[in-house]
DNA sequence: ATCAAATGTGCAAACGTTGGCATAAAGAAA
DNA sequence: TTTCTTTATGCCAACGTTTGCACATTTGAT
C-alpha cells in the first residue's frame, strides 16, 4: 500500500527536474540518452506508474475512443471490438464499450456517458430504431470526430463503414431465383434505419429485374430475433400460397424460422428454399447448413478505428471519403440448393 | 467549440466560490437548498459537463472497474458483462473490458493496461492455460479489490463467484448413466484451471460410484472449439469399442462433434448420447437438441459487481465470502435420450 | 443584551503532468 | 579571448476539482 510513485519522486533522487523527467519518459529528443537511460531505469526501479489523469487534465484530451453498439454477443460485433481493439491499443488508446441494446433511450444515455467521459472519438453502430443522430451533435459541434460503421447514419461531418447492403440484398434474392424461386419472400428487420431497409430494397430490385412482384404478403418486418423467426414460420405455415424462397435478413431469424418449418414437416431447400445473412456460426450447425451473406467484421473494426484515429491526428477536416464500402460473398450452402433438387424429380 | 465551462465560470456568474459551487452540484448538506438551485440550474444553462479527470486527480479513484474475460463473444460471457454494467452503472461506475483471447500473455498485456488506467477494482475471468496470478499481485498489494468469476484461482484476499462445477460434471455424467450409457466418455477442456478439471473430476466420480472406469481411452483433452470437436469425432470413429456416451466440456465443442459423427452416419442419441455444457442457443438449433448444463450468467455478473463495490465501500476487508456458489441445471433434451429409444428395440 | 450553537460560504493548497520560456554549459567560429 | 550556436536542463504556471479549516452571519437561549 505504498504511496505511488510520480515524478517528483524520480527527479529528486536523481536530482533533476520533474520537467525533465517527464521529457525523459516521454522521450523527448532534448533529453541526452544516458539521461533518459537513467530516468527509465529508476522510473522501473520505483515501480513508477503513469498517472493519466494528471495527464489528461493537462492535455485536455483523454486518449480513449467511445464506442456504442447494439450488442456485444454478436458474432459480427466481437470481431469488430476485437479488430478496434487492436488498433486503438496499437496507438496507445484506450476503448470504452457501451451496448444500446437495441434500445434508443439506452443509446442516448450511453451518449451522455461518454461525452462526460470525454472520450477524444466515437465509433457507433446505431440502435436499429434509432431515427436521428441528434444526440451526437454534442460531439460535433465540439469536433470530436464521429465514426458510423455497419448501422450507420448520413452525416455530412461523420463517416460511415458499411457493406453495400443494397447489392447484397439483390444478390441474395437473385440468388434465390437463379436456384428456381419464383415466389420470393423477405423476412426484414426494423425499416427505419438503412441497413435493413437497403436488404429489402436491393430484394426488390432483384424481383423487378426478374419480372416478379414484391407483394405485401410475401413481407414480413419484424425484429429478426430467433423466436421472431419462430414466429414468421407460423405465419408461413397458415398461407395459402406459400413461398417457395425466403431472404432473411439475419441468419438468427432465419434458423428459428428454420427449425419450426421443419418441425412440420416443410422441405427444406426442396419446398422453401433459405438464404440469411451475416454468416452466423450457427448457419454451419443447422441443417442443411444456411446460404448466408458473409462480411468482414474485424476488418471493419480495424478500418473504423484506423479512420477515427486520423480524424483525431491529422485534422483534415474535409478530405475523407464519406462513405467506405467493403467487399462482402454469399455462402452458397445447402439451404438454397431447389435448383438441383428440382433436376432430380 | 466553445471553451469547456468549469465551475469557475459558474461561480463567477453567480458571485459564488468555486468551492460552494462543487459543493452545490454534489448535494453536500452545508449549501443551502436555494443556493444548490442557482447552481444547478447555471451549471445546465451554461452546458456545463463535469471534469472527472480533475475528479480522479483530486480523489485518487477513477470510478471505473476493470473486467478480464476470455472472449466477449460467448452467449454466457455477454450475459455476464451485461449483468456487471447494469450495476456498475447504477452506482455511477464506468467499465473497460478487455479479452485475454484465451492466452495468458495477452491476459497479463491486458493487466498492465487496467493497472496503469488505475482502475479501481477488477472483475476476471482467467484464460485457461493461466496458472499463477502473480501478475495480480500488484493490485492485492496496493489493496485493489480482485473478484474472480467463473474461471477461477483460489487466493485468500480474492472472492470467487463459481458454479459448483464438480457437482455439474457429476450429474452430466450420472445423467449420461441412467440413460442407459455405460462407455462414456469425456472430452474435456485445459486441465491446468479449476473449471475443466472439475467437471472432469465429476464425471470420473460419478463413473466411480455407478461401478464404471473412467479409462484413458475414453479421455480428450482440447481447447474444446468447435474445430476440435470435429477432430475428437474423427477420434471416436477410429476407435474400436466406440463410446455410447459422451460428456463435452462445452457445447461448441460437442457440436462440432456431433455433425461429424452424423457425418458420417452414427446416430444420436441411439448409438452415442451427448450432454455438453453451457447452453449455448446452438444447442436448440443442433438435431438433436443438446442436453446441457445451464447456468446464469446474467446473475453471476451482477453478483460479480455487486461483491465487487462493496469491497471498494466497506473496507470490511476479510468478511467475505471465499466462494460463492450460484446453481447450475441440466437442461434433459433429446442428445441424451438413449433409454427411450433402447426400449422402444 | 450577551453568548453559544448552527448554518452557509470562502480561502488556499493539493492532486501529477506538461510545455513555453529562460538559462547554463559546452563547443565552434571569429 | 570573445561571441555565437547548440545542447541539455530547470522554473513555473496551468489543467479543474475537492476539502479542511476559518470566518461570517443568523438563530435561539439565557
Amino acid at each position: 500500500m505504498g504511496k505511488e510513485i510520480t515524478i517528483y519522486d524520480i527527479a529528486t533522487k536523481l536530482n533533476l527536474s520533474a520537467a525533465t523527467v517527464s521529457r525523459g519518459l516521454k522521450g523527448h529528443p532534448s533529453i541526452s540518452a544516458s539521461t533518459r537511460k537513467r530516468i527509465v531505469d529508476t522510473a522501473r526501479e520505483l515501480g513508477y506508474r503513469f498517472n493519466s489523469f494528471a495527464s489528461n487534465l493537462r492535455l485536455q484530451r483523454t486518449n480513449t475512443i467511445g464506442i456504442i453498439v447494439p450488442r456485444l454477443n454478436s458474432n459480427f460485433m466481437s470481431d469488430a471490438i476485437a479488430g478496434m481493439e487492436k488498433v486503438a491499443n496499437k496507438a496507445g488508446y484506450k476503448i470504452i464499450i457501451s451496448q444500446s441494446l437495441e434500445s434508443t433511450i439506452k443509446e442516448t444515455e450511453n451518449i451522455s456517458t461518454l461525452f462526460n467521459a470525454r472520450v477524444d472519438g466515437l465509433l457507433v453502430s446505431l440502435a436499429s430504431d434509432t431515427s436521428s443522430i441528434s444526440e451526437f451533435e454534442q460531439f460535433i459541434n465540439r469536433n470530436i470526430p464521429v465514426v458510423f460503421f455497419d448501422r450507420v447514419f448520413n452525416h455530412p461531418k461523420c463517416p460511415n463503414i458499411v457493406i453495400d447492403n443494397y447489392r447484397a440484398g439483390y444478390e441474395a434474392a437473385d440468388h434465390l431465383f437463379q436456384k428456381g424461386c419464383r415466389r420470393i419472400m423477405h423476412i426484414g428487420g426494423n425499416q427505419t434505419g438503412k441497413v435493413y431497409r437497403e436488404r429489402f430494397e436491393g430484394y426488390q430490385k432483384a424481383l423487378r429485374d426478374h419480372g416478379l412482384i414484391a407483394s405485401e404478403d410475401l413481407l414480413i418486418i419484424s425484429q429478426l430475433s430467433f423466436e421472431e423467426g419462430t414466429s414468421a414460420a407460423v405465419q408461413i405455415l397458415a398461407m395459402n400460397e406459400k413461398p417457395d424462397g425466403v431472404f432473411v435478413a439475419n441468419d438468427a431469424c432465419a434458423i428459428g424460422c428454420m427449425l419450426e418449418l421443419k418441425k412440420h414437416g416443410v422441405k427444406i431447400p426442396e419446398e422453401i428454399a433459405f438464404v440469411g445473412f451475416n454468416n452466423d456460426p450457427m448457419a454451419l450447425v443447422i441443417e442443411p447448413n444456411l446460404t448466408t451473406i458473409d462480411y468482414p467484421g474485424e476488418e471493419m473494426g480495424e478500418l473504423g478505428a484506423t479512420l477515427l484515429l486520423s480524424l483525431l491526428n491529422n485534422n483534415n477536416d474535409d478530405n475523407f471519403e464519406q462513405t467506405l464500402l467493403l467487399p462482402h460473398k454469399l455462402m452458397d450452402r445447402q439451404s438454397s440448393q431447389k435448383a438441383a433438387s428440382l433436376e432430380i424429380k
